[in-house]
DNA sequence: ATGCCTCAGCTCCTGAGA
């Protein structure tokens, strides 16, 4: 079983490469991210013609995410229940027996502005939630692009990069917290090359020079992580013309008994 | 240097992303 994660940066512009990489990587679950666009214009139909159903959780302009599965999705919840927010930012459901959370995590902007207070906000509303959902779910999965690095193997130049968005020790603590619950970074369970990223700026050829950041995580209950047989990034789409700044990560798992 | 790309939108500039 292969689950997936990906912040394609506009559906809409990026159509025809998730279709092509779903093509090409048949994984069970993909969970997208930053769709930027309303309900009515998610196309299903493309999705259902791939093979994949799909639950989606739009916004117009901005964020947006859904969750591409080849098995039945149930019991989708949007949002964090109990977190007031109106950007749609989380999707998650159940798939052959495991709980499934696609999240989009606040980009936070500079440290000590509205939007970084709002991302530690929102970080303290779904760590409160994922608490509960791992008592409900011992096999649970939590993916998307969580926006925080946790620690320098993670980022390209540490030193000039130390305490700007996405490195805060404030970020990080947030992120170990939620690892604390009871989850564990996947990719991390296995040996990765330096200077592994997911995400790389647009700008000064930062994916030619390998600037990047890995902030685009899939964390396992401990449960699952016993099954799992591999985490990758897959640098593959960035050969299209027009690429996301991000990549997708994928987990392997072996078979779990429901 | 409050920018370098990229995307969306009441689109020919601005806000946001990260």
């Amino acid at each position: 079983m292969q689950l997936a994660t990906w912040n394609i940066n506009s559906l809409t512009v990026r159509l025809p490469q998730v279709l092509d990489w779903l093509g090409a990587n048949r994984v069970d679950v993909l969970a997208l991210q930053e769709l930027k666009l309303s309900d009515d214009k998610f196309p299903a139909q493309a999705f259902a013609d791939a093979g994949y159903q799909a639950q989606w959780f739009g916004q117009k302009t901005y964020n947006g995410v859904a969750l591409l599965t080849r098995a039945p999705a149930t019991a989708v919840v949007k949002n964090i229940p109990g977190f007031s927010d109106d950007m749609a930012r989380v999707i998650s459901a159940t798939v052959d027996g495991i709980r499934v959370i696609g999240a989009y995590f606040p980009n936070g902007q500079e440290p000590g502005s509205d939007k970084f207070d709002y991302k530690m906000n929102w970080l303290r509303g779904l760590r409160d939630w994922v608490k509960s959902e791992l008592e409900q779910h011992p096999n649970l999965v939590l993916m998307g692009d969580f926006n925080i690095t946790f620690d320098d193997a993670d980022v390209w130049d540490p030193v000039g990069l130390a305490d700007t968005i996405h490195c805060t020790e404030e970020e990080r603590y947030h992120l170990r917290a939620l690892v604390a619950l009871g989850l564990v970074d996947s990719f991390r369970l296995f040996p990765q090359a330096d200077k592994s990223y997911s995400w790389w700026d647009y700008r000064d050829f930062g994916f030619r020079r390998n600037r990047g950041l890995r902030i685009d995580h899939i964390l396992v209950s401990q449960a699952l992580k016993t099954h799992c047989l591999a985490c990758t990034i897959d640098k593959s789409p960035r050969k299209n013309e027009r690429p996301s700044d991000h990549a997708p990560v994928v987990l392997t798992l072996d078979s779990v008994r429901r």
